[in-house]
DNA sequence: TAGCCTTTGAAGCCG
DNA sequence: CGGCTTCAAAGGCTA
């Protein structure tokens, strides 16, 4: 396995996709400072995302020295151990007693999936906290996972101050009976279910409600840190029925453990509600200083009944309800088989860097503007995406990678390909195909012809350059394209690209590219915030754009809202009034004759941005 | 109600 | 090996 090969860089694409990003970065990032410091800039990131694949197997150590939220991990470990110690004197219960804070039990957690300081440190605005669960079986040899996940929780995005999140707090405290007698995890109702392997996403406090933790998991709580102390592993959870080689294991801390309701994507098998990571600790520790392949597998992991977040019965899935209707009409045999089937756990890929960043600023976006639409919400990100620096996308790569790895470690038998349905016989969702004209890319331009957002639908898919010239001419590619990429000519825009005039919404955003730049487009990019994205702020001549641009100025910026209130003006929270009114009725009207689904793919593109991405168009005259 | 949309990345399949 | 496809999350939307 890549992964596991610890000297290699293409484990976790990681390394491509800096290289290839490198080369969007051009593009897509407004540089103002010198080239030299920003290569120098991107060549530290890139090696930090080689060095935490490269160390991947070393030495946790590094990556905590890597870490760049230090003091609440710092104290926090310290108060972890502190609270172990007293658990493990005392266990008098005393769970969400009082709370030092709202958070309480939970932890503080500094939100730095905010805007970022240069410095690393947080902006005032960026203090977030989230609330983690400390129900943990905190034992003294979950150092390793420790570190994990402080790695992870730095990363960690919570809305707080949330009365409502609050109150759902105040009002689980008391663990419902159903809680105690049924094997269903507690139920913690979150918008976004929580990934088993991902502490990034954003947790509210409802997601840990006091209801959550299981009578075992009643940790006593540090009056003074606020932290819970880890409950007393001795005794074998009926909950968490840990088999012998689970103890001392700690339960993932993040809410995984709590599927949500009607979202039973990380049900509880019917083994039990068993430790999410029974290995997790091993795991983890393997997973820090020792080369993976010298973790013995553990092959009964997930047939333990272990609820692991990524771990879906069948029998929520659409599978399952197919299956069901057929097995109306099977056999016996068949039935049975069709049990199984259906028992067995629907475990799910690992997430990877960008999914890790989606869960964790999903909600973020979706606060910070009205935007509750998925498909622009994800437009917005993957434009966010693009806009961390280096160094905050390695942070997603070394989450991913490891969850990668974890995930490996817990189901060592699991392939990809276990969910791989297509010509794997089983049905699937087959996404539309489009044809190459189907593409929105013209209402694109018309809808979004100076936006800072890169054309966002098909037009703007990684095969751009495979469109342009085809499968022969491939030299003529752009690199990332040939890497299965986003199409830097496409982004970079016809202005500057050595591709041939495109109708499609390459003129957009980006800055015409410096010859040298195109000759090499690796050559890097300097690490830019949003903030420095407005990248045209002029507008290209669209040869569309008589068709849709207004002569008038447009401000058009990702803060208007989606579809829904795309004819309307939004706001977000960054005071700024969009009107995107204007600009889309303009367009629209202008543009009557497009599919709707232009229309919708548009207005899902203008998604909110907290850093205001909107750029004022000059006249095209 | 299943699937689409939309993003990026990982991984599997196929020629 | 390269290209294509699927899946991962997510929630509104659509047929």
């Amino acid at each position: 396995m890549p992964q596991l090969n610890g000297g290699g860089g293409d484990d976790l694409g990681a390394n491509d996709e800096l290289i290839s990003f490198k080369d969007e970065g051009e593009q897509e990032e407004k540089i103002s400072e010198n080239s030299s410091a920003e290569r120098d800039l991107a060549d530290v990131k890139s090696s930090l995302v080689n060095e935490s694949e490269t160390n991947q197997n070393s030495s946790s150590d590094s990556e905590a020295e890597r870490r760049p939220p230090p003091r609440t991990e710092t104290s926090f470990r310290e108060k972890a151990r502190e609270s172990l110690e007293e658990a493990a004197k005392r266990q008098d219960g005393g769970l969400f007693k009082g709370p030092p804070y709202p958070g309480y039990p939970f932890i503080m957690i500094p939100d730095l999936s905010g805007p970022y300081l240069p410095n690393g440190s947080l902006s005032p605005t960026a203090r977030t906290c989230v609330n983690v669960p400390l129900d943990l079986h905190l034992t003294s040899c979950c150092s390793p996972l420790m570190q994990y996940l402080q790695m992870k929780w730095p990363l960690l995005d919570v809305q707080t101050g949330n009365l409502q999140s609050r109150q759902a707090l105040k009002d689980a405290r008391s663990p419902s009976p159903a809680h105690i007698v049924s094997n269903k995890v507690p139920v913690v109702q979150h918008p976004h279910h929580v990934h088993p392997l991902t502490p990034l996403i954003t947790y509210s406090n409802e997601h840990f409600t006091p209801g959550n933790p299981p009578p075992h998991l009643q940790a006593d709580i540090d009056p003074k840190t606020g932290i819970p102390r880890p409950p007393h592993p001795p005794d074998i959870s009926p909950y968490y029925p840990l088999s012998p080689g689970t103890v001392g294991q700690i339960p993932h801390p993040l809410g995984w453990l709590v599927p949500q309701q009607g979202q039973p994507v990380y049900p509880i098998t019917t083994g039990g509600f068993r430790h999410p990571y029974p290995t997790a600790l091993t795991v983890n520790a393997s997973m820090s200083r020792f080369p993976p392949h010298m973790v013995p597998p553990h092959h009964s992991l997930h047939t333990t009944g272990i609820p692991h977040p990524a771990i879906v019965t069948p029998t929520v899935k659409q599978e399952s309800s197919q299956s069901d209707m057929g097995s109306l009409h099977s056999s016996k045999h068949q039935d049975s088989k069709k049990e199984e089937e259906k028992k067995k756990p629907h475990i799910k890929k690992p997430l990877n860097a960008f999914m890790l960043y989606m869960k964790e600023m999903r909600a973020k976006v979706v606060a910070e503007c009205t935007l509750k639409e998925s498909a622009a919400i994800n437009q917005i990100l993957g434009r966010r995406w693009h806009a961390l620096s280096r160094e905050e996308q390695a942070k997603y790569y070394e989450l991913a990678r490891k969850e990668r790895q974890l995930h490996m470690q817990l189901y060592p038998g699991w392939s990809a390909r276990d969910n791989y349905v297509g010509g794997y016989g089983k049905k699937k969702k087959r996404k539309r195909d489009k044809q190459p004209g189907e593409t929105n890319e013209h209402s694109e331009c018309y809808l979004n012809p100076c936006l800072t957002l890169p054309p966002i639908t098909d037009a703007n898919t990684p095969k751009k350059c495979r469109a342009l010239f085809g499968l022969d001419r491939q030299n003529l590619w752009c690199k990332p394209c040939r890497r299965k990429k986003k199409c830097i000519r496409y982004i970079q825009g016809e202005g500057s690209c050595i591709s041939p005039p495109s109708s499609d919404g390459s003129l957009l955003d980006s800055p015409p590219l410096s010859p040298n730049m195109l000759a090499s487009p690796a050559s890097d990019s300097k690490p830019q915030t949003e903030q420095t994205q407005p990248l045209s702020l002029t507008l290209k001549p669209d040869p569309m754009a008589h068709l849709s641009m207004p002569s008038s100025s447009l401000v058009l910026t990702e803060g208007c809202t989606s579809k829904s209130s795309a004819l309307s003006t939004s706001t977000c929270q960054n005071g700024v009034l969009h009107h995107c009114q204007p600009t889309i009725s303009q367009s629209s009207s202008s543009l009557a004759h497009l599919p709707t689904s232009s229309l919708h793919s548009h207005s899902s593109v203008v998604g909110v941005q907290p850093q205001p991405l909107s750029l004022v168009t000059k006249s095209l005259d």
